[in-house]
This record gives structure tokens, sequence and C-alpha cells, in this order.
DNA sequence: AATTTAAGTGTACACGTGTACGCTATTGTT
DNA sequence: AACAATAGCGTACACGTGTACACTTAAATT
């Protein structure tokens, strides 16, 4: 079996999926897309669609994971230049910034989208933006060296503020306006960072006197 | 004129405005409520909605409205609370998450819904939420005694934390979960606060040694 | 070379949508 | 008492929707 067949299926598959990702804005959202609609952006009959995906909901899905490939590729990329030497929460931020800026459509399926949708969809959301709470509670919790619970609830508020911001920055066309949106957030994940250490700084003193 | 008319055709628009509240939940946003829905679910002939909304868009604006009201009432009943003494972030919170659980489907406009909606409906949730966090602003610049620019970030890192908050309570029908998130989210709110104050403080010194 | 598999097409259907239009019945105005 | 205004209803229409079904055509298998 050459493949050449399941090459051009997935092409066309990836059509399917590019044509979705396209047609999201801040006026369209995901579950106002109809299959109609994305057949025929990619180029395709209605009913073709039915060869790739069962259900708009089945692509939703696969966006969702397209959408967390990404949050990886995020991730990774921010390891990178933090292991140049730097401000963590600048350069995590600035990072997060440069993917909105160029993945626009895939962040808007995770930071939009929280309600009418399948509770299948919701639910891989959710699990994706966990995931990525949870790697930072672990970064947060080693490198930090912070109490658990502390951590996570730096990661859990760290990760909501970027989210928010990133979802502000998706309808801002002016480039200075996002720059100071970066900056603002930047700070406040300061804020986050020195109350949690205070904290958990705190915590490890009445365990120690406990003893 | 007695305005037995006026009056029924109030009562009307109420039930169309309940209606529309009514079915809103995790599954359905407003975006994807039809008129015809909305209509039926008011015991009215579709048409007739035209007598009191000329679009879906012209509910959503007063649904937003609405909505807006719930959450002045919200900052009313607060500052009550917080006049009798306490701990004014657990008030706040408290406060917050006690109106989530009897309005639930008033805050799921401001809180969800935040794209595939008219740029309108968007530009009115934007400005309630703006409207929230510039009345936490003053309070935190004078109360607090803040720095201008910092309160504003204090702000809108709390109002982002706490209506995220407020978003994933609206899911949760277990009690003690609900608590927990509580808990969570005081907490994150204190580091924000801690983080601030030192900020602020910080600005102040270095203003003076600059004198 | 003959046969099977499956990606993509076109037609067709029932259904939900927004809304234009004319009607009725009741309230408000003259 | 006569008239105007209007809330609500029913019908009707064009349109977009998901999807079932029978088809072509090219690749894969035999």
């Amino acid at each position: 079996m050459s493949g050449i067949r399941a090459q051009q299926k997935e092409k066309t598959r990836r059509l399917l999926i590019d044509a979705a990702l396209n047609q999201l804005s801040a006026e369209r959202s995901f579950s106002s897309l109809s299959l109609r609609e994305v057949a025929k952006e990619a180029g395709l009959a209605p009913t073709s669609f039915y060869r790739h995906f069962s259900d708009m909901d089945e692509l939703g899905l696969t966006l969702v994971d397209e959408a967390g490939l990404t949050l990886r590729q995020l991730m990774r990329q921010a390891r990178q230049r933090i292991a140049k030497g730097g401000s963590v929460i600048q350069i995590s931020v600035e990072t997060f910034m440069e993917l909105i800026e160029s993945n626009g459509n895939v962040f808007r399926l995770l930071l939009r989208e929280r309600s009418g949708t399948s509770a299948a969809f919701r639910a891989a959301v959710i699990r994706e933006i966990r995931y990525f709470t949870m790697e930072l509670c672990d970064y947060l919790q080693h490198a930090k060296n912070l109490d658990t619970e502390v951590a996570y609830m730096q990661a859990n508020a760290a990760v909501t503020i970027v989210f928010s911001a990133g979802s502000d920055a998706l309808d801002m066309d002016d480039k200075s306006e996002r720059a100071q949106l970066s900056k603002q957030t930047i700070q406040q994940l300061r804020f986050i960072a020195r109350g949690a250490a205070e904290l958990s700084d705190r915590r490890k003193i009445s365990k120690k006197t406990n003893k």
C-alpha cells in the first residue's frame, strides 16, 4: 500500500480543518458554524464532509486537539527562551502573545466557546487548560520551591490572567495597545507570584515551629 | 391614560426576557437561541416578538442591561456587608458566589458569550465589566490608598479572577466544590492584593526620594 | 486483468429559521 | 358613540440546515 489514497484523504481533511479555523472570528464562534459552510469553504460538497468527520462535534474535538498541540509548542518555546536567561514571567507572556498573533483562530477555541458547545467539546477544552495549568504548577513547585497547594493556586490564577489577556488581545489590531496589555499582564503575574511566595514561606515556617 | 394596555405590554415583555434567560444553560448560549424558541417559551406567536424587540440582538442588549443592574445590586450588597466589618475580600467573593447561585443565567451573559454575538452585544458586555472594574479601582485607590495605575491593575486582575471563578461555579452542582472554589479564589485575590500593595509602596518611596 | 473499496458528487427531503402581510379584538382617543 | 391605535395571531414564503441515497471515478486488492 503506497498510500496515495490515504495521502489525498489527509490532505482534504486538513482542508476541512483549516476551513473551519479560517471562519472563526470575533463575530463567528465555532458553535455557530454549519457543516455546509465549512464544506463550502473547503471546496467540497456538503456530503463529502462525512467521509472525514461524522459530525461538527467531531471536527470540534479535532480542533481542540490541534489547539492543545499549539499550547505545548508554546511551552517548549518558552522553556527554551527561559533557559537562555531573563525574566521568566516576561518571556512567558511575550511568547504567549506572539503565538496568539500567529495562531489567533486556534486560540479562540480555547479562550472563547465556554458555552453553546457540546459537553464533550467543553470537557476537551477544560482538559487542555488543566494540563497547561499542571505543567506550570510543577514548574513552580520545583523551580521556585513552593508549597504544593500554593503552587496550584498561583498556577491557576496565572493561567486565568494570561488566557483572559490573550482573549482580549485577539480583538486588538493596534500593536501598541497589545504591548500595553502585555506589560500590564506581566505586572499582574508578578503580583500573584509575590503573594504566593509569601504565603508559601509563611507555611514553611509554621511547619518548622510545629515540629 | 390608566395604562392597562402598557401594563400588559410590559408584562409580556418580561415574559420574553425571562423566557430567554430560562433557556440559557451550559449547552445553550444566547447566540444559539432563536427568535421562535424564545417566543414559544414565552407562550407567544413568533411574530408577536416584534411588538417588543426588533431583533434578537435588541433582546440581547436588554438582557445585558439587566445583568448590569444585577451587578450593581451585588456591589451595594457587598458594601453593606463590608461596612459591618470583616475581610473585604472574603465578603466580596462570598456575596458574588451567592448572587451567581440565585441569578445564574443572568451571569452567563456576562461570563460566557465572548464571541458569536453582535459587536453591539459584546461592546455592552465589555462596558458593564469595565464599569464594575472602575468601581473597584476607585475603592482601592481611596480605601487602600494605592497608586492609580497599580489600583487599576489590581482591580482588573481581581475582576478577571472572580469572573472566571464565577463562570466555573455556574457548572458546579456540588456545594462543597463551590465552597472550595470560593476559598481558592479568596486566596488568589489576596496574592494579588499583597503584590499590588508592595508595588504601590515601592513607587511612593521612589517618588519621595526623587523630590 | 478483473474486482473491490472508498473519496467525492448531486439530488432530494423534511425541518427550523426570520419575517412580511392581513386579520381580530381590545384599549385609548376624540 | 365613533374612530384610531396596537398587542397578538395565523398564514405564507424563501432560505439554510443536516443527512439519506444512489452515482461516478480512481486507487487498492485480488
